[in-house]
DNA sequence: CACGATATGAAAGATATTTTCGCTTCGGTG
DNA sequence: CACCGAAGCGAAAATATCTTTCATATCGTG
């Protein structure tokens, strides 16, 4: 067995930097970021269309920071520079000032009547899904599909929340013929990551990226010569190191009453539903058949 | 000696230049313009996302003038400079850009490019979130919420995808401290359904609303004396029988390559974090507590 | 409290933009 | 037809802006 090792581990290569998906990618990638870039990703966030008028300078200063720092910030929005942010960050501008008003999220509040917390919930997960969708690399996501597609043997992995996401996934994926198995208890997951080899694909869950559970027989499944594919919310994170393919999921803001386990799952499912559309697409031949016969072996169990 | 005079052009005093009226600019002013000025000005306004992505030194190049006369050019149409034409230029790129709509209307074909995908999906899942929300008899909601906060114990029942939602729903309770307990195997449901009575609930997750498996549990709780509640897409359905409450979930169309099973999902598990918050603000000085316990509780399983 | 790792900004270095300035062209005029 | 002046134009200098480097500051950790 060969020592598979990851060589780049900083860039995102990301084709080119998405144009609205800018304030989503701000909140994604908020934890990786030092407090200075912090604060110069607030105020790009928060007042695009100013800081589309300044230099990198004039944003430095503003924010009480230092040209680099700006630059840095610029570089992990995924441009290759601030000129390049700077551009997005007008088209931005333009896009808002034509289109419709910004949304403004107001946090869930112990008093809520039920009402709000309805309309509330659905409006979030609703900004979580478009945050997703605009921040997803479609690249990354067609390689993924790609080798979903022609995989002998699937594994998923996923524990808490993310177990029923990895569920999910291996229930769509066996109902058009393909062979997957979601592993939520880490030895077992371990213990069949072994199996694993060339061909093969192993796809593992975790929000925070860093879930050691989810990592360790993503990691064996790697090194074993599968192809590995990371469903994150920190892209940047140590499970990012085992995976071949990473596919951001969006972080909504948290609160006390909402945890991140909320978004973090409308996220990941959506993740899911585009993996399966995009192999049952490949697949098509095989997969429509196995849909309709899984559909009728159904029926019988309903009532009528 | 010749007074030489700083090369300026008059401001047209016009407050900030306009975005999208560009094309019309260049028209109007083409007359006043010089050749040189006038291939400038045409290469801009037919392509500004491609121009946008230039340096005056490209601009100049590609439409085989001098900087100076780039600047000559931005100057006329009422910007400082090329850097803020630039500017305006990426504008509109991205105005252009969301301006024709990607015709989200379509089903999914077989042979949609991956980025189309995922579009519709989100689309159609945010489209699902916003009908199940106006849909939600909140009363009903309420009065569930209501039950589940003040059960003594409560078991939730669903099979196939709709297990997955189960599993959601008790993994929240359980996290706020309820005694929650998610069947899928249904003798096993009906075995436990035996053991609730008045003041327990029973949830029942059905989008077809008739599936045996699911009803027949839900019956033997219902006539045990405890508190039903269906989450079904079909509320005169044959579940609704022995619910005390009826949460509509929302249907979407359904097609080839998209099942039911992937809307009613979505559906399905926003009614599951309604009633969370909802039971959550109930129980505000017991959940509070609890939640941050079960936060801390997973701190160490993450790496760093 | 020492240590290594990381974060940060000042300033040097590289690019891009703006200005300067002389060359060229062209139309009119003596 | 030679001459003149005005306007167009671009090469290159001057300036502004962006990027990189590097030394210092800071933080968490053992």
């Amino acid at each position: 067995m060969t020592q598979r090792v990851k060589e780049t581990f900083e860039k995102p290569s990301g084709p080119p930097p998405a144009p609205a998906a800018l304030a989503a990618k701000v909140r994604t990638l908020a934890p990786s970021m030092t407090r200075s870039m912090q604060r110069v990703a607030e105020a790009v966030a928060g007042d695009p269309a100013g800081c589309a008028a300044l230099t990198v300078t004039g944003l430095a200063e503003l924010t009480g920071t230092s040209e680099a720092t700006v630059v840095r910030t610029a570089r992990l929005l995924g441009y290759p520079g601030y000129r390049d942010l700077r551009l997005a960050l007008a088209g931005l501008a333009a896009q808002q000032q034509s289109g419709r008003a910004p949304a403004l999220t107001t946090d869930i509040a112990v008093d809520d009547p039920i009402a709000d917390v309805v309309a509330k919930l659905a409006y979030d997960e609703q900004q979580t899904l478009a945050d997703t969708a605009a921040g997803l690399d479609t690249a990354q996501l067609g390689a993924a599909v790609t080798a979903l597609a022609g995989a002998r043997r699937i594994d998923v992995y996923g524990v808490g929340a993310s177990a029923l996401v990895a569920q999910d996934l291996m229930q769509k994926l066996l109902r058009i013929g393909l062979i997957a198995h979601a592993h939520s208890d880490p030895h077992l997951a371990v213990t069949n990551a072994v199996q694993l080899r060339g061909g093969d694909v192993a796809v593992a869950f975790t929000h925070s990226g860093s879930t050691g559970d989810v990592i360790e027989p993503l990691r064996v499944a790697f090194e074993h010569g599968a192809t590995t594919v990371a469903v994150t919310g920190r892209p940047d994170g140590p499970v990012a190191q085992y995976a071949d393919h990473v596919l951001t999921t969006s972080t909504a803001r948290e609160s006390e009453l909402r945890p991140a386990a909320m978004s973090s799952r409308t996220s990941q499912l959506l993740v899911v539903d585009c993996l399966f559309i995009g192999v049952a697409q490949r697949t098509y031949e095989a997969a429509a058949p196995a849909l309709s016969a899984s559909y009728e072996a159904l029926a019988h169990r309903h009532r009528r």
